[in-house]
DNA sequence: ACATTAAGTGATT
DNA sequence: AATCACTTAATGT
């Protein structure tokens, strides 16, 4: 396998050639298109998730129809709860969605139990995710909890596009709602003020950040 | 051309 | 800010 991606998207690890060669040995990379169920509730998870490049969600269903963003995972970036959650056989209580086009390095989850004690690199970098995971959830429970709609809005986008490398969010009104648990209305005209303020533009299905 | 889906708007609570 | 009712616009068949 090509491994190259690897020193660009994870210099930390790319510092150890031997944990590289063996990552290149095991790991297996997967694609997923937008609106793909990458884990879903109740899953056994088999493997660490490293994202290479693309955009996942991560979310938490209520019983209705409400759901809670979590958290996004964008490239370079890996949930480090899915490691525990396999180590301890657990099902998963999240889902993740693919947001836009991406590509998963997959880690049997036997492997990165094993790297754990022989690749001092390897630990660092499980021990950093989970707490950028954590000091992400923090960010947003203040976010659910304190922040006015308009406040969720900007976080929300500024959140999206800057895990991308263009400024164009594919995305409609209706489904951001769903994920600020807003309505769809509200959304809209929203979006709406900031459109006139210049920060962005839409059009059908396709927001353009300007300048947030 | 018609149906469907996304988005815009005003009124009401 | 949510909901409703309705309009307008874009897109798919």
């Amino acid at each position: 396998m090509n491994i190259d991606f690897i020193k660009d998207q994870f210099p930390d690890l790319a510092k150890d050639q031997k944990l590289i060669e063996e990552i290149a040995q095991v790991a297996t990379i997967k694609s997923y298109n937008k609106g793909e169920v990458i884990i879903d509730y109740g899953d056994y998870i088999k493997y660490v998730p490293m994202v290479i490049s693309g955009l996942l969600k991560i979310i938490r269903e209520g019983e209705n129809d409400n759901e809670i963003l979590l958290y996004f995972l964008g490239s370079g970036e890996s949930c480090a709860a899915s490691f525990s959650c396999c180590m301890i056989k657990k099902r998963s209580e999240i889902k993740a969605v693919c947001e836009e086009k991406s590509k998963i390095l997959m880690i049997p989850i036997s492997y990165a139990d094993q790297w754990m004690g022989k690749y001092s690199n390897w630990r660092d970098f499980v021990i950093n995710m989970y707490d950028a995971r954590l000091l992400s959830l923090i960010d947003t429970i203040d976010r659910v909890s304190f922040a006015k709609l308009d406040e969720k809005l900007l976080y929300y986008l500024d959140e999206m596009v800057s895990h991308k490398s263009d400024q164009v969010l594919n995305i409609s009104h209706h489904e951001i709602a769903l994920d600020l648990n807003a309505s769809r209305e509200s959304i809209s005209r929203l979006l709406k003020k900031l459109e006139a303020a210049g920060k962005i533009s839409l059009s059908r299905n396709e927001i353009t950040i300007i300048d947030l």
